[in-house]
DNA sequence: TGTACATCAGTGAACGCGCGTTCACTGATGTAC
DNA sequence: TGTACATCAGTGAACGCGCGTTCACTGATGTAC
């Protein structure tokens, strides 16, 4: 039953995608190999043939994940991207979402090697803001504390958003307490200025 | 072998405790009752005498560690709090510190029964910082979004600076990002307005 | 207060189950001539 | 271009292991008289 290059390809980066969305939704360890291949249309056993071991498809999930997300956001303004980040939707669709809400609690818990996608795909996040505040503002240095500063107020607040039982309004009144902070803190303005 | 009431008493809160540390080291997933019983000084089979199961043992281990972490800041002002939860000691000892940021990724994967106190736990802080920028300013409402988003704020950049390979640059410098954020946000006036 | 007995927390072995990983096998692909 | 054979991705069963939970048993505590 062998098969064409091109396809074991595919098949290896239909794992990695799978991986991806997956491990968002029940954690590294609460998703078993078994159910990846499943989903990527593929055999249990033949896992082994695409990764030496489940800790490594964890880190190219991880690599993958981040490219995608911050290709997304690319060529959007940093306050759009924060109000898109901080929607109900993201909240209620953590497959398809930040990588860094969903899984920077099971990171903490991983090898240093495991970690260090994580730290590249912040860092990526970091610039994708920081360059348009930069624009906005002509201001480099203080644009990326701007950057980090606003990053880690939208990624708390959709973290604790998520941790609430399904329709608290706790959960609804942390996103909007965050959406206005983000703005204020990037526009320095005043919640009107965009440059949507 | 039967003992007394009292000890009784002793050996569950000293399940509690023990889960309560394990579970923010390790995840809800990635320790076993085999662990939390040995870590409590008994055997793995005597679990079921104060649990029905796993999962009731996670909702009561995670008010209790809310409880906990919260009275130990209670008496300090929002600065000094902000301070302690974003240092590099907070960041490497996940064992005794912030609930939500070591197991919020993991809340968002359990039950509603399980997420509620969660809800109840970051509601409990957000009252814990939002009493006292209240009592600094003469500012109720306005008091409890500044609360909201200096939580955020802090938490977010916690948990990325955990999520980094350590000593990796970034993650110190996301938290000290984050501090003069906060310290900014909450003063609203500069890094020497305290009120100590 | 003393005696007889029911209660039940603790013990440690066992249960079925799903985990990550391994392996013998299959057969189409890729390669050497 | 055609043939012969080595390669190797996919398959599905199996491995040992640790999980959450159950259970029969022990014996000190708590209770009834």
């Amino acid at each position: 039953m062998r098969i064409t290059e091109e396809k074991k390809q595919q098949n290896r980066e239909a794992i990695i995608a799978a991986a991806s969305e997956l491990f968002r939704q029940g954690g590294f360890d609460g998703i078993g190999v078994a159910q990846l291949m499943e989903r990527a249309g593929l055999t249990h056993g033949g896992f082994y043939n695409h990764f030496p071991s489940k800790e490594n498809l964890i880190v190219e999930a991880t690599a993958h994940g981040f490219d995608t997300i911050v290709s997304r956001y690319v060529g959007f303004n940093a306050s759009t991207i924060l109000n898109v980040y901080l929607s109900r939707e993201h909240r209620d669709n953590r497959g398809a979402g930040c990588l860094i809400a969903a899984l920077s609690g099971d990171a903490a818990r991983q090898t240093d090697e495991t970690r260090a996608p994580f730290a590249e795909g912040i860092e990526k996040f970091i610039r994708l803001l920081e360059k348009d505040i930069a624009f906005k503002q002509n201001d480099g240095p203080g644009a990326r504390a701007k950057a980090i500063s606003a990053l880690a107020q939208a990624l708390g607040a959709l973290v604790m958003s998520r941790a609430c039982p399904d329709g608290a309004p706790l959960a609804d009144e942390i996103l909007e307490v965050a959406r206005d902070a983000c703005r204020l803190a990037i526009d320095q303005v005043g919640p009107e200025q965009s440059t949507q």
